[in-house]
DNA sequence: CTGGGGAGGGGGCCC
DNA sequence: GGGGCCCCCTCCCCA
C-alpha cells in the first residue's frame, strides 16, 4: 500500500530525472507477471544462521573497513573478493617475458630460499607481478581501463571505462522499468519487481528471530542488528554503539563529537 | 531525540 | 554484453 512518503523527494533537483526524455525501450513488469517470476522466498541460510548477523566487531566512523569486509564481519554471506589483490598471485607462470612499454622488468629478487624471484611492475601504479600474465591481466582490468576511461554520460559528468558501465549508469536518468500500477519508474527490473511487493505486500524475506518478514533483503539486514545487543557501529568519542552507520551519523551530528 | 522500518539508488560481480 | 543478484548506503517517516 502506498504511502505518501513513499515518494522520493528530490531535494536535488539536479538529480530528478527528466521522464519526457526517456529513450530506451520501456520495460513494464505487472503483478500478474510477476507473479510468474521465480522468487526468493526462503531467506538464504547464511541470514538464518545466528552467526550470521551476530557482531564481532564494532566499526567507528572512522574504521569503516573498506570493502571487502573482513571474512568475520561479513554479516550476511559470501561477500565477494573483489579486491583481492592478485599481485601476490602467480597466473601462469609459463610465458616469458615480453616488451611492453609499461612494462617495467624489475632487478631479479631473491626470496629467503634464495630462490631469484622475477618482478614485473606496472608503469602506472607500481603494482609488481611475478609473471608477465599478471602484470598483462592487471593492466587490462585496471590501470588502463583506468586511463581510457572515456565513456561519458551525456546527462551527468560521470565517465566510465566500459560502455557496459556507462549504459547501465545512463539507465538510472532513462528510468526505462515503469511499475504499471502507479506508473514510478526505475533504472533495473529488480528495482521494479521490489516496488511491486508494496504493491502486492509480498515479504519474501523473514527474520529467523522474532519472524517479522521483509520485503527487502537489506532491510532485514539491518533489522537483524537490532537483535544484537553489540552494535556494528561505534560512537568514537562515547563508545555508543549503533544498528545503522545512518544513526552514528546522526548521533554524531547530535553534538556528541563537539560536547567531548 | 532516538531507534527502527520501508523504500530506493548505485556499483560490482557472476553467469 | 546484458541480466540478475548482492551489498552498501541513504532518505524519509513513524513510534
Amino acid at each position: 500500500m502506498p504511502r505518501s512518503f513513499l515518494v522520493k523527494k528530490h531535494i536535488n533537483s539536479a538529480k530528478k530525472p527528466n521522464y519526457s526524455e526517456l529513450e530506451s525501450p520501456t520495460v513494464f513488469i505487472t503483478p500478474h507477471f510477476y507473479k510468474g517470476l521465480p522468487l526468493s522466498v526462503i531467506p538464504q541460510p547464511e541470514i538464518l544462521s545466528p552467526a550470521a548477523y551476530s557482531p564481532i566487531t564494532v566499526w567507528t566512523t572512522s574504521s569503516l573497513p573498506l570493502s571487502p569486509l573482513p571474512s568475520d564481519l561479513s554479516p550476511i554471506s559470501g561477500y565477494p573478493s573483489s579486491l583481492s589483490d592478485t599481485s601476490s598471485k602467480d597466473h601462469s607462470g609459463s610465458e616469458s617475458p615480453r616488451s611492453d612499454e609499461d612494462e617495467q622488468m624489475l632487478p631479479k629478487l631473491t626470496d629467503p630460499s634464495g630462490v631469484e624471484v622475477e618482478k614485473f611492475q606496472c608503469g602506472m601504479c607500481s603494482k609488481s607481478y611475478s609473471t608477465y600474465s599478471g602484470l598483462l591481466k592487471h593492466k587490462q582490468l585496471h590501470c588502463d581501463a583506468q586511463a581510457r576511461k572515456s565513456f561519458s554520460c551525456k546527462y551527468c559528468e560521470k565517465e566510465y571505462v566500459s560502455l557496459g558501465a556507462l549504459k547501465m549508469h545512463i539507465r538510472t536518468h532513462t528510468l526505462p522499468c515503469v511499475c504499471k500500477i502507479c506508473g514510478k519508474a526505475f533504472s533495473r527490473p529488480w528495482l521494479l519487481q521490489g516496488h511491486i511487493r508494496t504493491h502486492t505486500g509480498e515479504k519474501p524475506f523473514s527474520c529467523p528471530h522474532c519472524n517479522r518478514a521483509f520485503a527487502d533483503r537489506s532491510n532485514l539486514r539491518a533489522h537483524l542488528q537490532t537483535h544484537s545487543d553489540v552494535k556494528k557501529y561505534q560512537c568514537k568519542n562515547c563508545s555508543k554503539t549503533f544498528s545503522r552507520m545512518s544513526l552514528l551519523h546522526k548521533h554524531e551530528e547530535s553534538g556528541c563529537c563537539t560536547a567531548h
